[in-house]
RNA sequence: GGCGCUAUCGUCUAACGGUUAGGACGGAGCCCUCUCAAGGCUCAAAUACGGGUUCGAUUCCCGUUAGCGCUACCA
């Protein structure tokens, strides 16, 4: 009894994620997930992906089709996959082994009398009195003749005092047995508790490591003693600090709404390896002071030793939903990707703000914006004016340049009107004629370049002008530089 | 209430018991520059509190405080 089995390491590692479907995936599951499926590369594993959907009443079709919507386009992918509803009879034969050894024993106490309960001063409730002790005749007498009962683990509070768990993050963590309650196995329905279910489905799929959200480290001492009841082996255990919001409380689908959920960060153009990139870093380092860090590199890098103990806060706000360092990430991988793979992931954005465009297209404004974006949606607002056929109204005030009036701004758009109808239409060329232009009219190149970039792109904020105007073409420009001498002239 | 876990800049994090407590994001400033970015440089910013142990404590121990978790026939 006091030397358990545990799986040895020549065996395959087994790693699971578990999700129940009561809301959309949010980012800690994500990460939970993360860790699980880097655990399982780095050390050569197979991992598991089991949706746990035995509480009938929470679970919703929308909320699995949000986490398979999640882990997908996370594209890390799973080896394996079950769903719990599905194993009800691995279930119902564990709570029955468990029964049959005597280390659970059934509950006759109608369900209503919960809440006198916290009326118990000072220490932990432990059990229904009476129920404990009730012979194994009498027990099968009244639930044979049909009175609904609770199956109670029976914690071997005489035999044994404490509980160890020995957790590859948290170290040694134990549980006097005097604090532990009688806990369900099996509901008065039947139906399991996520207890049972959990244990028996990681027993009978021989999950090798499991690694979770730290909210499990206190059921931990309730899942060992499951384990050691079904004489299965011990998975090893590893607990992984909570996400928090800013106010410090924990993340919650229900409380932190959508900015918590991981396809607000698909929608808003995060590329998933930024997303990725992100999480790691949150309850976990390389210690070596890296940050922007590859897949492959992850994977090289990632171990149990280097998570920490401590939660970690999403830096969230009302005004912004995503943490500073998350866009920071997510710009920086966008610097790193080709320019084709950047053009291609960029059209459905473009798409989905209304813009018609293709690939060719974006090929080509997709160098002008990849370091001036920070998320992929960003494209609707940095290369609009390549999109639109006609320019939103702007003040033609914005057209006049620095130390310049109205009509240093029509003089400078007459001659730029002059050069681009002629000029060779490629971004050496259109410098060389603006510049000289500018020297012709004797005023600083930045007042020749502004009325034209206003003029082309609406705005003064905009990507390098000859680019620009190479992308746009002649005949549009023109057309817009036409269009602002206009407005300057009424 | 009981039990468990945790505590370094605003946030994410480094630091064999010996460092001017390091890096990153964000902020401020400067440089570069056709605007904006990107890039370069600089600055501000932390060991929760109180006791020990020790020549020496961010680091080890105890206490306090605070936060989180578990304490359900939720997961």
């Amino acid at each position: 009894m006091a030397c358990r089995v545990s799986y040895p390491e020549i065996l395959m590692l087994r790693v699971r994620f578990a999700p129940s479907p009561t809301g959309y995936l949010h980012i800690g599951g994500a990460r939970t997930f993360i860790f699980n499926w880097l655990y399982a590369r780095r050390n050569g594993g197979t991992m598991v992906l089991r949706i746990d959907d035995t509480d009938v009443e929470r679970n919703t079709q929308a909320s699995e089709n949000s986490i398979f919507e999640g882990l997908n386009w996370l594209d890390l992918g799973w080896d394996d996959f079950c769903r719990q509803s599905d194993r009800r009879h691995v279930h119902q034969q564990a709570a029955e082994a468990i029964l049959e050894r005597g280390m659970a024993y059934r509950d006759f106490t109608p369900a209503s009398s919960t809440e006198e309960e916290h009326s118990h001063d000072g220490g932990p409730w432990l059990c229904n009195p009476g129920m404990r002790e009730l012979s194994r005749s009498e027990s099968d007498r009244r639930a044979g003749a049909g009175e609904p009962f609770v199956l109670r683990f029976r914690v071997p509070r005489e035999s044994r005092s404490e509980v160890v768990v020995k957790d590859l993050v948290y170290g040694r963590v134990t549980k006097s047995t005097s604090d532990l309650e009688d806990f369900a196995l099996l509901r008065s329905t039947g139906v399991p508790t996520y207890h049972m279910a959990s244990c028996a489905d990681d027993a009978d799929l021989r999950i090798s490591h499991i690694l979770r959200g730290q909210e499990h480290l206190a059921n931990t001492f309730k899942h060992v003693l499951i384990f050691e009841a079904l004489d299965a082996p011990m998975p090893q255990f590893a607990h992984l600090p909570l996400l928090m919001a800013p106010d410090g409380s924990k993340l919650s689908k229900r409380k932190h709404g959508p900015v918590v959920s991981v396809t607000t960060y698909r929608d808003a153009g995060f590329l998933p390896h930024a997303f990725i990139n992100f999480l790691c870093l949150l309850g976990w380092s390389p210690k070596d002071n890296r940050e922007v860090m590859s897949r492959q590199e992850l994977i090289d890098a990632f171990t149990l030793e280097n998570v920490n103990h401590s939660n970690a806060v999403v830096n969230f706000t009302d005004d912004d939903p995503f943490d500073p360092k998350a866009v920071w990430l997510n710009a920086e991988h966008i610097r790193s990707l080709d320019l084709d793979g950047l053009a291609a992931k960029l059209v459905p954005f473009a798409e989905a703000a209304g813009f018609e465009t293709n690939f060719g297209k974006m090929r080509q404004i997709a160098p002008l914006i990849q370091e001036r974006i920070k998320l992929l949606r960003d494209v609707s607002t940095a290369a609009d004016f390549f999109f639109r056929e006609e320019l939103p109204p702007y003040d033609p005030n914005e057209l006049i340049p620095q130390k310049g009036d109205r009509a240093m701004a029509l003089t400078v758009l007459q001659t730029a009107c002059d050069i681009v109808s002629t000029a060779e239409f490629t971004h050496d060329a259109l410098e060389a004629a603006l510049k000289s232009g500018a020297e012709k009219l004797k005023i600083k190149t930045g007042q020749m370049y502004l009325p034209v970039r206003v003029a082309v792109c609406g705005r003064k904020i905009a990507p390098p002008l000859f680019s620009t105007l190479e992308v746009l073409g002649r005949e549009t420009t023109l057309q817009r530089v036409a269009r602002a001498i206009k407005m300057l002239k009424s």
